[in-house]
Formats: structure tokens, sequence, C-alpha cells
DNA sequence: GCACCGGGTGTCAACGTTGTCAGGGCAGCG
DNA sequence: CGCTGCCCTGACAACGTTGACACCCGGTGC
């Protein structure tokens, strides 16, 4: 797809055009015939310097296309690099990129840039590039981690860098984090499918990698509601786990092929949420008596008449990015752990299988029918 | 959100282990006992470093927390940077950040890290962002530019970065550029709306912000379908200009509420699709005589009936990112101007307002109708 | 005439690192 | 014994930039 064979033929020497070597401060300097210091002085608009002097030192600069070289600015000026480091799963999932946007518009004011990478849920990718990032001297660093202590994170900490946890918090670190509140928000999520089913309600579960927190902390706040509304505890054959569309596909099918039948499915993420939909849309008349939710909000969950564990993935990158910038402006207080809330929005009022587009008034859009847990506490570390 | 207000309690003095200041090869060194030299030596597996010695400087670097400055090391070296700069409209769009997702992956491998950056479609604030990253002297820039000339981007090329335009390639460059075909998409799309309406079909449309080049070729598509079919152009009451969901869906509702109504409504991005659906879903009756299409697929779309041109915006990046890499590793070659073609996935045959999920069925997931436009070719400058 | 002032410019060093080169110690060998 | 050659180490310079400081010059005040 990359056109190697494309044809090399006219507009060769395009390229050929000013292969333009980098330009110094020394070549400019030479050209308007002053000292390197001086050129530097009329470049960052410093007093005393004679206007026709930074009149000619500007237009050698124009004329060489000089630019100046940030990095070694700041290697000299002792000026911590502006760059923030953000190491999460995958940057194609929806999640992680609005948290990256948030994150971005929230720090980009200030100056600094966001430089992103990817872990693909590999704990040694994971360690490999927070190195590389340290390494490249970044101000702050945000991290989903994948893997299960972080206690290479506590490691890596110790010189001074400010490090805020993300959606897994690995309460080990005295880091700043930005949580959700899982635990609360999937128990909403299941009560409302276990009243909502009539007769004897039986609840199946599509959870993610077990090995991580959140995942744990949902399972919890469904046993929860299970609990509370005196019924037993998930069985393992109510349980799968998944952890893309494809996979949860199938495990859903698996868990609606049960006898008897699950009267609702939850999901416990987007890409979950999703195969879950297909999952029951493909099982016809057996499907369409199931009831649906998801964690994390779809775009067209309404219209699918899919309730959903709503939550703000743009806003917790900004509250990401709100405690980088306090920590990167000299806070030093103790590790603070924001938790946001999630909101049950209700799409379907029970069960599914009505019209398409039939569930509710699609105009009106989100009703927010409950606010789970509220937002920050600090907790020990 | 933040939790300013949090109590600052126990653990205060959480964050007063070990301010650690930064560790240079200078306290290293100091610590070991030898010079700088030999610290660098050894900590760089160099040889002609007595074993006892290079085991002295690792410890001493443990236990100082020494971390490697990995600016100053490529400064000294003259090495060029690893950054790659990416600028985007908005990175919470589904489209930019697997457009994202794809360049870090194909480029990661090699060393290189991803600094993303978005201008929010203001072209000011993209002129600010590229020039802030060209001062931190990044190896290659990646723009969606919002502009409509793209005439900075030749300026500030010229000190010989590679530059890759991506979805909208404003031909003035001599850079290489990776665009969608997005005339014979759109006209896939609505040949398949105009074949669809029985009796005579009348078709609307939303569209992006009619500057950006993209918006217009997808026009330009929808013209030589109606040409085509023998009909009249699209008359000025039959499109609508939006730019996010909330906008498209009023948009939407003033189009259907046309008399006579449209047969068919064809969305030109992700956004307009979603909000297209949502409209048409709020229009009940009306609504459900109305064939809906978009440009840019969804995650759920089959599940809603939308029928979408679609296209890999993951391996788009990928293709951005075989291109950066081919010139970082020097290729001198003319531009090259990938063009990635679409497909047109047929999720209602005709019409819409079957049952929820009667659709098609889902399991089968997508069927690839047509495909589009082939793909590489190079352009003249 | 001389001291003084302040604008305008240049020299030097340094940020943290590594390449170059020179030097010291020791073994081998004639 | 002295030379050569190898291992190991350190002093120095330099990457591109800017801060500290010194200098030169013309004008002003006495």
């Amino acid at each position: 797809m990359t056109g190697d064979d494309a044809s090399r033929s006219a507009a060769a020497d395009a390229s050929a055009v000013v292969p333009a070597p980098v330009r110094t401060l020394q070549h400019v300097a030479e050209l308007a015939g002053v000292s390197v210091k001086t050129a530097s002085r009329a470049l960052n608009d410093e007093p005393y310097v004679a206007p026709a002097t930074a009149a000619r030192v500007r237009d050698a600069a124009a004329r060489a296309g000089y630019r100046v070289n940030a990095t070694a600015r700041d290697l000299r000026r002792g000026a911590p690099s502006p760059l923030v480091g953000l190491v999460s799963a995958d940057l194609a999932n929806p999640f992680y990129s609005r948290l990256a946007a948030g994150i971005e518009r929230e720090i980009r004011p200030a100056g600094l840039l966001l430089v992103t990478s990817s872990s693909d849920e590999d704990p040694d990718a994971e360690r490999a590039v927070v190195a590389s990032l340290l390494e490249r001297q970044v101000r702050a660093l945000v991290v989903v981690s994948t893997t299960e202590t972080h206690e290479h994170l506590a490691e890596e900490r110790r010189p001074g860098t400010p490090l805020v946890m993300v959606d897994r918090s690995g309460s080990v670190e005295d880091a700043d984090s930005v949580t959700l509140d899982n635990r609360a928000g999937a128990r909403a999520a299941a009560e409302h499918l276990l009243t909502c089913s009539s007769g004897a309600p039986r609840l199946s579960v599509v959870t993610d990698l077990r090995r991580l927190e959140t995942g744990r902390a949902r399972l919890a706040g469904v046993a929860d509601a299970l609990h509370a509304a005196g019924l037993d505890p998930l069985g393992a054959d109510r349980v799968r786990e998944a952890h893309d569309v494809r996979s949860a596909e199938r495990a859903v099918a698996e868990l609606l092929a049960a006898d008897p039948p699950p009267t609702a499915v939850l999901a416990m993420n987007n890409r979950l949420a999703t195969g879950a939909v297909r999952a029951v849309a493909a099982a016809g008349e057996r499907g369409a008596r199931v009831a649906v939710a998801g964690f994390d909000d779809l775009e067209l969950a309404a219209q699918v008449g899919l309730t959903v564990v709503a939550y703000d993935a743009e806003e917790m990158g900004r509250a990401v990015g709100r405690l980088v910038l306090e920590r990167v402006r000299g806070e030093r207080g103790p590790a603070r752990r924001v938790v946001v809330p999630t909101t049950l929005v209700v799409n379907s009022p029970c069960g599914r299988g009505h019209g398409a587009d039939a569930g509710l008034p699609a105009g009106a859009g989100r009703g927010h029918d409950r606010v789970t847990s509220l937002t920050p506490e600090t907790a020990p570390a």
C-alpha cells in the first residue's frame, strides 16, 4: 500500500531544491557579519542591539532558513523539556485517544507537548517505553499501566519526574492518579439489568483481562449488586474473558447459548460492548429477549438500545492534564487521587428487540439516570 | 473535578522522600571515584574498562538513580532527534486517533516517538504548533492541514525536514501525501443511495467545512453520481454544512423537513453521520423511509442500518509511518502520493426502518461491495 | 582634559554528553 | 634493559545555545 514501486519519473529533482543542511546561529552570524552572541541577541529581541544590526541579523536568518535549536537552548538554560509522556495500551481505542485529547488540550496552553506511545498491553513494552521517555527528559509521565504491581514505575519515578497513573491506579504508588469509580458504575449497571429482567434474572458478564484492576473492580461491583439483591454470586459459567470485539462476540454467543439463557448481559468495556451487541443481534429471536449494558459510552448506543455506564474520557484527560500542570509548576503536596464518577444511561427500558430506533426519543439523547460516586479524595500512600 | 480542595492530611511527607535532583554523569563519576569519561564508557559498555571499575560505576549509577540525558547525548553526537510530529485537528476524533495509532505502531520499532498536537481546525494554531515542533528538531512532520493553501508548510519545510500531508494533500506541496479516494468513495455512496430509492430519488447532503479539500472532493463525487444518473446537480436547499454531531443533527432535521422530503441522506464524515442517524431516528415515521449513508466507518453502523464508505484509518497511519521511515532513512526520491481506496459497506439494502437489528445477519458483518480507486501513484509536484 | 556613563558588541564558559587523543602501567620480547 | 604494544584511564574539545562579563566607543559633566 505504500507504493514502493511507484514510478520515479518526472519531478525527480523536486526534492533536490535546497537540500538545505541545518543552519546554526553561526551561519547566521557569518552571513550578517556579526558575532554569534549578537545574532542570538537580535533574534531573541534582547535590548542593546542596534536597530540596523538587528535588521541585518533577522534578514540573514530568514535567508538561511534558520530555526533555533530549542533543545540546545533548553540544555544551556537548564530549562526542563516541554515534553509530557503518555503511555497507554492502544491509541486506536477511543477511550485512550479521548484521554490523550483531553490531556493535550489542557497542557498545550502551557507550552507542553504530548508524546504518545503504546504499550499494547505488554508489560515489557511498557517498561521499555517508559525508560525511553525518561531518558528523553520528559517533564512528566502519564501512564495507563498494564503491569500488575507497577513496581518498575516506583523505581523510575525516583529522579523526581511527576507521575500520574490513569484508569488503573495501582495503589502502591505515591503517585497522583485519575481513575473511574469502576465498582459503583458496574454495580449500577448490574442493578439496572437485574431489575429490568422480568421473572428470575440471570446475568452473564464479559470481562477484560482479569489481570487488570479495572476488571476486578467492575466484577466486584457486579457482586455487590447480586449480593444486595439476595442473589447468588456469578458462577464461572456466566463469565467470559475477552479482549477485543471479535473475541467478545464469540464469548457472548457462547454465553447466550447456555440453558437457560441469560436474561441480561453486561460487557465490561467499549470493545466488549460492541461485540456483545453484535452477538445479541446475531442471535435473533433468542437475543431479542436479552438486555445488554456496557461499560464506556458508544457513539450510537442510544440507537441500538444499549444501556451504558458512561463517563467523559476527555474530561478525565483534562483532569490528568491539570494534575500534571500543578506538579510541573512545583506543587509538592501528597499524592492526589481523583475518582471520576460514572453515569448510567439507560437506553432501553428493559429488554430489547423493539423497533430499530424506537428505544427512546433519540433527539433527547442521554438521560442521566444516576450519578454514582463523587469526585476527589486524597488517599494515603 | 480536579479536587483542588482535597484534604492534605496524612502521607504529606510521601513526596518528601528523595526529592532527588537530576543526576548527571559527574555525580556518578564522583561517587565511583573515576573520571566522567570513564563513567560514560562503563555505562555505554565500551571496551577497555576494567571489570571492577565498570562494576563500581554501575553500582554508583544505580544508587544515584542516574539516567542518561538522551537529549544532551544526541546533541553531542549530532544525532537527529527521534521525535516525529503529528498535527491533526482533534485527537478525540476516532479518525485522527486511529491515524495516530497507525503511525505510532509503524515508527516505534525504529525507535521514533510520536508527538501529537491538535490544531482544532484553527490555521493560526496550526502554524504555531508546526513552528514549535520544528524548533524541537522533530525528525519528520505529519500534518493534517487545516489551511487552504498550505503555503506556510512549504516555507517551513525548507530546512529539509520530511513532511507528509495526510487526508488533505494540498497539491501545492512537493511533500509526500496519503489521502483517501474521496471522490470515488462519495460517488459510490451516492450511486447506492440513488439506486436504492424507489421512484424519483431525492438526495440531500450534510457536508463538512467547505474550506477543506476533502469536503469539496466528496461533493464532486456526489455530482459525478448525479450526472451519471442523468439527474440535476444538488440544489443549495439540499446541502447543509455542519461540523459536529449536534449541528449535523439539526442540519439533517432541517433537510428532512423539506417538502418533498429527501429519499436519502449522505453524511460526509463520521461526526455528521452520527448526527444524521440521530436526526433520522428522531424523525420517526418520516425518517423511516430515508436511506442514510455516511463517510467513514462507525463501530455500530451495521446495527443501526447505516451504509458507510469505509476505509482503514489505522492502515492509513501505517502508510504514513512507512513514508516517514523511508524519508528518515534518507530516501530522496520525488514526492509520493498514496491514495487509499474506500469500500462501500451496504448495511441496509434500501431504505431503513426495519426491525432494529434486522438489517443484515450481523455476525456476517461487513460485506465488501465494491472497491473504488486503486492505490499508489506518483504525481508531479 | 578627564572621569563617568551607558549603549552596542564580542569573548568565554557552560549545560550534559561523547569523540579524540594523549598518557600511564604492565607484559612480552628482542 | 629498553622497546613495543596493549589495556585502562583521564584531559580536552565540541554539539548549539545563552548567561556572565569585559570591552570599546561616543557623549556628558566637571
